[in-house]
DNA sequence: TACCAAAGTAACCAATCGGTGCAAAAAGGG
DNA sequence: CCCTTTTTGCACCGATTGGTTACTTTGGTA
């Protein structure tokens, strides 16, 4: 054993970074709330997990609750930003559709957390996300997306007319999002291991031809 | 104020039956855990609601952690009785798959804490049905039949061959399971009420449609 | 360099939680 | 009618929780 306090550097000059701490804090609050739900959740350790001081969590964030709302607004603007980035309109009405089933997908094996926060804002009912205008401003071009390539397929011939993009859009999701979400449960019932890279790669080519299937004539 | 000790009947003649406790402690948990999950809900809130002492709660399930598997473990028992129910032998193919979708759309509607009680579980990482060998058991019949529809249908030629019939139940169950699992935040995000009854209607209209899509040739 | 708002810390608190010890009350067999 | 067993009630516990009080340290700047 040596003499030194702690494990983290013996006389650490502290840097003060009001922007760092913050920024620790979220990233330390998003795995603990999505680890272990909104109640389930501990304040402690996501002081501990953020190297900052219990106290600066209350001082930034005012409570748990308010953490949680800020954490979860961040993952929807995140999301619907990376969404943007796909550039489907320079795509054929088909070829769209399968990069945006495929980036769904993408996104929740890369944002395991983002699901998980969901799961806890529905068992909360959204009383975090009701008073929460940005994420519903930044939802609204989300669900032009589908409006304008399901418009783009029907004018040029390839998709049939008449299905709602809502409808579309919750298809697109459900379908993968209940793959991850259920993959502990599922794979004890099905007795198959769900997130095997042989299973994933099945599911993904069923989600797609799911959704092609759905549009097509 | 009178000087009655609660708010219970003075001198009930407090019945012995121990079933019936049982019972009704198993029903105010599966309340509870729904409405609050896992970790948010309450040992003594359970009491309460089932109007009995705490106290028989741990004589009779050991521990919050067990009342939680048993109420878990009777839901998958539920809903796997009641699928047992719905002769889909004898109908055909198509019919066959159309009732078992809007069987599962029904039972979500009227059992909804079966759905909230599973994303507890799988936020716990299954570890209470992973020592629980029954469940294992009754879900094995559930995967045969969907199984079995998809073999009359490609035998008597409306169905395509070659469907994995557990990705076309992960697939029936995800289309209508993440409907009701996400409707607060699908409200707000879709700002449309997904839970009015024409929502309602034409969701499993779309869902019907989506699965027989997916089978047919 | 003296000053002071901002950043960070440690110790603490009241309330609440899951879980128990113990014994009274009620049923049922002899 | 007694006595064992099961069912019930109440008070209580140690641990943990979200949140706070009071304080020190840092670093830009007048």
């Amino acid at each position: 054993m040596s003499a030194q306090p702690t494990d983290t550097q013996p006389s650490r000059p502290r840097i003060r970074d009001a922007e760092a701490t913050k920024g620790r804090i979220l990233d330390a609050a998003k795995k603990e709330f999505a680890r272990n739900g909104l109640e389930g959740a501990r304040v402690d350790a996501i002081a501990l997990e953020a190297n900052a001081n219990k106290r600066m969590i209350y001082h930034y964030f005012e409570s748990k609750e308010k953490l949680f709302q800020t954490v979860l607004e961040n993952a929807y603007f995140d999301i619907r930003e990376s969404e943007k980035k796909l550039e489907l309109d320079s795509l054929d009405p088909r070829e769209a559709l399968e990069r945006l089933v495929r980036f769904t997908w993408n996104y929740y094996i890369q944002n395991p957390e983002f699901i998980s926060l969901v799961n806890s804002e529905n068992l909360a009912q959204a009383r975090h996300l009701k008073t929460s205008e940005p994420v519903k401003i930044v939802s609204r071009r989300f669900v032009g997306l589908v409006d304008t390539i399901l418009k783009r397929g029907v004018s040029e011939g390839i998709f049939r007319s008449g299905i709602d993009p809502v409808q579309l859009n919750i298809t697109i999701a459900a379908v993968s999002y209940y793959y991850f979400t259920n993959q502990y449960t599922g794979s004890i019932i099905f007795e198959r291991d769900l997130m095997s890279e042989s299973a994933q790669a099945e599911r993904i080519r069923f989600n797609i031809d799911t959704i092609l299937r759905i549009v097509c004539l």
